[in-house]
DNA sequence: CATGAATGAGGGTTCATTCAT
DNA sequence: AATGAATGAACCCTCATTCAT
């Protein structure tokens, strides 16, 4: 009745992960339940359990991993080089990165609202997010290249810019085209779209 | 055993619609059951059913009604007279409308992932949304307030720079400075903040 | 795939703690599960949590029927007549109540070691049934037919000396002889059994 | 992966019947599980099936040596000598035995009820305890110091005097005061509680 | 003998929904 | 329409036991 283990811990651990990431994506994740994750990972119920305290626990690791993926795509900005193909890239590459389906599903759609720890979760990852362009934005602004003012706002504002084009592109089962859509960011950040007379 | 009906049939609707619009709001929908929507509004668990075919079909009800609410801010713009005011009291109303805790949540963070039918829900809403807004941007085109070019993607980078503001808001339980969100919404629009080798 | 009911609340209720008297009885308090006292009951499953929160609650309150039943048979005690026989009459009928299989084993077998909670119970049980002892002999002692002292422990020791011999014959699914037990009972108390060196 | 025995095999098993005392004393049979009492021996899961085949043969293990522990303290009586010191020396021994806190709950409040198997050992050792004290009271009849009859209740009566005060100091976390109890118990055994008359 | 990952039957509980009254 | 007891599928989780290494 119990199979040699084939894998290792670690490896097993990551199959349940993948196993989850996928049917969490695709039922999300209430409707996602243990039963089919040991399925698709092809392992009995009370494995899971070996693995991960419990439903909820998984989700937030894989939470986590996706957090961590999109985050680690961002580069420190170099000063002593032009700043602004180094902010596109890095917005070329979170748009990329946050393209996946399973990434947008998960991170724009399931993730929040499942109880307050992981909304704590979600709050976590924004104040990060949001915190780490406000100060790319403040440090711009030492270099002139920022319009000066406060800039909190513009953070949240710069990230939903860039993260509703994707999760509506979410909702309809298609892709954005990130090339486009930095195009677009980055047109609405150096000249908006208005020409309707300056402040 | 079977109270008289104190209320017309539309009153009691409404009633269930109010209380499970309060119950959603502050559990969430799988965190709401009918238990706690029909003790909400003081009825017996067998008068939701003759109102409502399913928790569903009210979840369903409250969100129409939400994007309903919202949706009937925005005031047709007059060509006539200066279109920026207009603009802005728009956005101004929008986003007031939005910053309602209820609506806040049940709007962006409820709503979506429910299931296939609520997603096409929100999709449509938001299709809406981001088509209302593109027409609004192809009339400045025509105005000359607007920057030409493809304003697809424009409306929905508007859309999310209004929402994340107050979708983290809620996330933290607190609410937007709606003016302060106007102010740096239409700074964005009307010139970005980077300063970059402008005209 | 909703019956009507056709018993009143009550009357549910009360055959829902007859069938889980029956099969804790039975199997006891672990071995026992939901499904069987709602088979052995007839109802559906979800029926049982309309009407008890846990297992845990239906066992509680079927010990706690058990204990009122056996406290029930205690008549207070006339001290203008005859003492010894109101005393033997009252011994008679709690061993005749303790005597019924079900009563033994759920009392004796299955109540304690539940948990904290239950052992609690069961520790209130034995302390107001050593207090009503304690009593009693106390006023054996004003009235000049208990020996002098302090009467706590021969509380205890009177009811141990009631409770082994059911407990055994219930361990021996067999019942004891009422008529001698009382007797014996009697006999150590009146004289003990020990002929050394008394008076 | 397989580590060197560092224990000899008898070694081993004692120290998980140790381990496995200490874990159904705290927790309780059902409440204790083969994790706990390996972790607590510090060895593996699939050493602990090396050394008993299940985990109810462990406790059958622990309640036998429990069984044995309290047995072997009596000693046989010598009739050449005053036979009381005697018996209240071998009650006294048997109360402290049974003092103990893991003992009393073990054989109070786990032993019984497990399964058909568990329960015939402690009848058991029920029969086997009061087959003694009974053997002891008719070789006091044969002195002259029991007083005549039938003595087979008597002796399960005697059982349950000195049980009772312990079990309940048990339930209640204390330890009852063994010379009170000795006392108590003699006293009862020599004269009886009322003086309502004698036969 | 030791190890510990894997197993899977089984248990308690929830809750949307039904329908006789 | 209103009532609310009854339903039962579905879910998460536990844990004694096995066996390849």
């Amino acid at each position: 009745m119990a199979r040699a283990p084939s894998l290792t811990p670690d490896e097993r651990r990551a199959s349940l992960l993948s196993a989850a990431r996928k049917v969490f994506a695709i039922r999300g994740y209430h409707s996602a339940s243990v039963s089919l994750i040991v399925e698709e990972a092809g392992v009995a119920r009370g494995t899971f359990y070996n693995h991960f305290t419990s439903k909820r626990a998984i989700f937030a690791a894989v939470i986590d991993d996706l957090m961590e993926e999109v985050a680690s795509v961002i580069e420190i900005i170099d000063v002593n080089v032009p700043i602004a193909p180094q902010a596109v890239a890095n917005i070329r590459r979170v748009i990329l990165a946050v393209t996946d389906p399973e990434v947008a599903r998960l991170l724009f759609t399931e993730a929040a609202g499942i109880d307050e720890q992981g909304d704590e979760m979600l709050r976590e990852f924004y104040r990060a997010a949001t915190a780490r362009i406000q100060t790319a934005l403040e440090r711009g602004q030492q270099l002139g290249v920022v319009r000066p003012g406060s800039v909190g706002l513009a953070a949240q504002c710069l990230l939903g810019m860039i993260k509703q084009p994707i999760f509506q592109a979410s909702l309809e089962s298609r892709q954005v085209n990130a090339d486009a859509l930095v195009f677009e960011v980055f047109g609405m950040l150096s000249g908006g779209v208005l020409r309707v007379g300056g402040p």
